[in-house]
DNA sequence: AATGAATGAGGGTTCATTCAT
DNA sequence: CATGAATGAACCCTCATTCAT
């Protein structure tokens, strides 16, 4: 009738790393007191270090979680399913505004850990672009070639480029709705409309180009 | 000819702010001690606190200091007179590789003070910001317009969406090539030239789009 | 029978707080260092500033203790019962003079928070001010007025300036035993007793006058 | 032609010396800033130090000036040659408060350099104490003696109590204006009337003491 | 296992004093 | 001789980490 070794309270595990999400993404690594996320989390400081070693560990796990907390919650269906590649961008866009706007915090310390962060100690540097490189890899790739294989390519096109593009313009709106809730964390989705309209237009360019008087060969 | 009151040793000042710049860059705000910028500065402690009154202080003379640096050292003429947009690109992310090799921690930090930052103290992100929006401005805009106002529109393209498209492009490139200075700073302009093909390639689509069979008008 | 929480030990408060009465009498504000209370009181640097917030603080907390201390030793009972002025004064003298000796940093604290103390940085003063009149408001007075008034006061003899003039005295002869302690530590109280005869003396004066000849009405 | 040594400048020297005294006077020791010295003295830092050594050594230096400057105004002559007792208390208390108000800062360094001064460091304390042991050694004595001798003494009085009390109670007046000074350094001689009043009242009691019925044998 | 009081290295800042010009 | 820029020791305070209970 051995008693099961139970090293870590899950629950409370749970919420620290919950709390320090929340700590981590408002206010940066360095400015993020250990105290605060014990308090927060209604625990002890000194459990923080026999759970996670370290404020650098608890940071990495934390960050660890938040990606993983991210793409499980992401339901990739929502668009995956769309016929056209317009559709499929007005979806994802709207989708992703929708998540940011439902876990501000876990997008921000996503974005603060991708960002060059010298916010980081030297040390944590290297060991969160592992973390990115392993998680993130290429996701958007996988969602849109599907539908990019059902259209005509333009000869001489390169469909890896045209990803790029859709990488590049993705995220040139991601950095724009960021600045926007930021600004003001309670907007509601229906806020973007303008931006997911932009977008909209922005994909227009990509797939018929801007210029006109075209003798397409 | 008296001599003018200098209250300050110019070559010093500068030489602080240079290796600040390089330690911010390098280490971000709150892991940069000012003891080692004295000592990399070959100047005393207290002559910083001299010259510049306290370390937030410094760190925001040196993000002013370096976003004049850049735009003193953006030679525009480069790609201004370009005859069209492919070439403006290409000519105009060459020279900005360049100018990312031969500064790096200039951009470093001015891409760091732009980032979110939460690797400020709170007090210091307002000022950083408004330091931005005095420099930064929208100097991209001023250089494309001309160019894009000798090209044919199709119809129905707005023309404020073309140009952020380009700007989309151009902060995917520039992400990109940070990356690869990053991981190797003694990379040479010409390591670059798979990216800035990369970059025609996009501009390509812009202009023309990447479907087939287009029947334009 | 739960335990009372403590959120200080009291015992190691109490140690501090009886080091920094003792430094700071010694040295005044300014030239104490935390370090040396911290190291004397067998406690670490921070745990003062834990207890105590900042090095002002500690010295507000120590003087309201010190106040808090002498009134609560003073036995005012002493003197209280005296049956006339002049036993009364020699009482309350001797007992005064032998607390200077038994709290020697005590009195010396309270007599430097309360002199004009330019010796406390801009911002202290106030509040220690505040502390005086809080505290020692007027005890002087509250205990001689009951025998002044079994006295026969002679017509034109504001009681007032009775006091006042014990006032003084009292404070002539605190002075001068200062110095005395101030000079030797070790004195006992019997190396006093010239200095409560002239005591003695001086209310003889003030009972009676100096003068001769006098054609009272 | 040898041209004459002249080390030190009398007019600078005065100018530091004079705003010393007020820079010490208003802030203490410790807050006195060499740097707010000399740049009210419209010299240079590094004059200070050559003329006093040291900041020690000028504050030394101050204080036997300021000393020495009360001593050389004190007009003695104002009250030397009353006829009475009181009418000397009154003329000198006046006097005194009149000089008060003319010299604030002069007296409230010698004020402070006489209080316990733990606000000195404490290398500092003893040479303080030996300026005032030279200076003011018995300057009231001296002058009360002559018209005590005048006057009829009860017997049993022994003079030297008669000028202790006087001492006593001129102390304990001047503690009292320096207040009201400190609280409104704009007030007027006559503000002080009340004051002297007090004296004249005080001095009363002295003479005839406060008891009735005495039979004066 | 959990707690939170205690620690102390480390960093920003001040300011008397020095010294090259 | 005079200047004031430069120095650096010293000090207050913070906070990640430890450890006795």
């Amino acid at each position: 009738m051995a008693k099961i070794r139970q090293p870590i309270d899950p629950e409370k595990e749970a919420r620290i790393i919950e709390v320090a999400m929340h700590e981590f993404a408002q206010h940066g690594y360095r400015d993020t007191k250990t105290e605060n996320i014990a308090t927060r989390a209604a625990v002890s400081k000194g459990l923080i270090f026999r759970y996670f070693k370290s404020k650098a560990n608890l940071y990495l796990t934390t960050v660890r979680y938040t990606f993983a907390k991210i793409n499980q919650a992401a339901d990739l269906s929502v668009w995956q399913d769309s016929t056209d590649l317009k559709m499929m961008i007005v979806r994802g866009l709207r989708y992703k505004i929708q998540m940011q706007l439902q876990y501000p915090d876990e997008f921000a310390l996503a974005m603060q850990a991708y960002g060059d962060s010298s916010a980081l100690p030297e040390k944590l540097q290297p060991q969160v672009q592992k973390i990115w490189q392993d998680v993130v890899a290429d996701s958007v790739p996988l969602l849109v070639t599907p539908i990019l294989e059902r259209l005509p390519m333009r000869p001489g096109v390169d469909p890896n480029n045209v990803r790029a593009m859709i990488l590049a313009l993705s995220s040139f709106i991601g950095e724009k709705s960021k600045v926007m809730i930021q600004a003001n964390p309670h907007l509601k989705v229906a806020d973007f409309d303008g931006i997911v309209e932009q977008a909209q237009a922005l994909m227009d360019i990509v797939e018929h180009g801007f210029l006109a008087n075209e003798t397409k060969a």
